[in-house]
DNA sequence: TATATTTACTAAATCGGTTTAGTTTATTTA
DNA sequence: TAAATAAACTAAACCGATTTAGTAAATATA
């Protein structure tokens, strides 16, 4: 069974390339190939198996009909559940994905932006570094289609499809107060990521719109590539120390794991001593002792509608739509907060 | 900043294409082209931001510098994770990689790995849904390289990287007994996959070495799609039914987490009244309630290990080498089987 | 000084598709 | 019955790279 081209099947029938291309393009009937050659053609490239070369048609048609797809880490299971999302939708439109990961290093993004370019996808979605204005606004102004999925950046006018941040975390800091926390911190990662920035927004607002002071030293900004090794005294000044919290707020599915680790390392009673809840969730978070609260990331729908934005966009001929979506979190309330 | 050709780039230095080309390969030395044209090529490449078009150099190469990557399913933690160690060891060599999800499923399978090499691929890595028969053999007759990971056929004589499942179940069993465990029972999904058909062999030798009967309804395979709901009635009838089991092997980590999630709704002590013990874990298995000893598969090695094996196959000339890797796992002792 | 060799390139074919601009033959229409 | 139209195709250009087979001018060798 070797390989054939179209060439080939031209050849073997006695007709032109032309014939060919355009009957299996479905383009027979638009451009009067009798139905009988057509039938001759489409039987004859079924029965030897023809699959044209994707590079060739993507170059002669500029196009290639695959999505790339860059994330921080697709090791992460809140970016592998995106992605899982994000190809079965773009399938449902007839769209492979390329994925890459960027590893939050902005170098990396930037190549993997333009390598994929170069591989003609037709579009990108891109769950961003966030310090790659320079790059997305050269996307923009070529007009090249693409959606920022999770992380956007506030200062330029994209397509996006993101959550509401500063909701779903001054959601769970009013939980943890209706609850009757008084002194809640907060551990979050050193970054500049908007979704974070908002996260403390929401913590902190939450605070004072119910009459409770921001307290600096309630507030842990842990480094990204370190925070494991970080947490512990985290914990420790937060809740052993002068402090004596009696709730965290996470703001990772990875810093509440980490975070609750320390705890019982420290034998520190959840939630009896400290009341924890989480941004986003691990699958079994409903396992843990005592089982986390958290909120829910609409992961499928993120990608669902990254995935129709961008398709859009990738057709449409001149109509020029923004679009923004913010979808909420669902809080799941399990033991971790106390009753 | 708009996109720039080879030819634009010949053009602008009054040379020709061949110059341009054979420089920006580096192949400039070797085709005599003089220091100083190489210089002037180089700079100009690299003031206007040249990227060549990797459709049309795809095209002339005949291969792509990617790397497809099929699995079952890129939500599920351990693909990711293998996806993200196979990502990152193949930009080691200089490839990018394109992912699919068989979902399970043979016929998409089957579509998507000549999907990849009709997008010119130039080597697959594949977890395949082991039903495959027919394409894998095909694969290799046109040498066409490829590696297995985590499944592979055991009649066909491919690469392959995968663990040692009836070692690491044999091993799991054996621990339960040596903790004094006398009924052990065992869940599984019902498939043909011969990952897991090890891994009942490992149970079930373990059992016998020991002087133990193998039972049959102490063995449950559930279905696939769905155990969530299957796995009450296994474990009601394990464990609080006649057969009275003090111990159940999970053979994958999903299992082992719906399992415990019964366990507990059915007020079953963990680990005072059945053990569990699970083949694969999750990142949170040390933090549940009890904390799950678990067997952990290599992912990072097995990424590494196709990658390179993959590469090599690449390209290689002639050589015939065979690569079959059976990896170990590691038992990680938690609470889960008492003391 | 005539010939051979080297240097520094280039023209054109090629990869395998798509597409534009025709062409030939048969059928209508005036 | 000649001119116009339609039916059913095809030749060749094109996409943007790589590569083969040369070539003209400069230098070396006999």
């Amino acid at each position: 069974m070797k390989k054939i081209f179209l060439k080939d099947i031209a050849d073997a029938l006695n007709l032109s390339k032309t014939a060919v291309s355009l009957v299996l393009n479905n383009r027979g009937d638009e451009n009067k190939i009798s139905k009988e050659t057509q039938k001759r053609i489409l039987d004859f490239a079924k029965k030897n198996n023809y699959r044209p070369n994707q590079m060739a048609r993507g170059l002669s048609l500029g196009k290639s009909e695959t999505i790339g797809l860059i994330v921080p880490n697709i090791s992460d299971i809140f970016y592998a559940r995106i992605a899982h999302f994000v190809e079965i939708k773009a399938k449902e439109f007839g769209y492979n994905v390329v994925f890459s990961s960027s590893n939050e290093n902005p170098a990396i993004e930037r190549e993997m932006i333009y390598s994929m370019l170069n591989r003609q996808v037709d579009g990108l979605i891109i769950a961003s570094t966030q310090k790659n204005d320079e790059d997305i606004l050269k996307l923009k102004e070529a007009s090249f289609p693409f959606v920022l999925i999770d992380r956007y950046y506030p200062n330029i006018k994209t397509n996006y499809v993101i959550v509401d941040n500063l909701g779903g975390t001054k959601n769970m800091t009013s939980h943890l107060l209706k609850n009757g926390r008084k002194k809640i911190g907060f551990i979050s990662i050193k970054s500049q990521l908007d979704a974070l920035l908002q996260r403390r927004l929401g913590y902190e607002s939450a605070l004072t719109e119910n009459g409770f002071e921001i307290e600096n030293n309630h507030i842990k900004e842990l480094d990204p590539f370190k925070y494991q090794d970080e947490m512990k005294g985290a914990i420790k000044d937060m809740v052993q120390k002068v402090n004596g919290l009696d709730a965290i707020v996470f703001t990772t599915h990875y810093l509440a794991a980490s975070g609750l680790r320390e705890l019982k390392l420290l034998n520190i009673a959840v939630p009896k001593k400290v009341a924890i809840i989480s941004f986003d969730e691990l699958g079994a978070f409903d396992l843990v002792e005592p089982p986390i609260t958290a909120s829910k990331q609409p992961v499928e729908a993120m990608g669902n509608e990254a995935v129709e934005i961008l398709v859009n966009e990738i057709l449409k001929k001149e109509l020029k739509i923004e679009n923004e979506r913010v979808l909420q979190t669902k809080l799941l309330i399990r033991k971790s907060c106390g009753v």
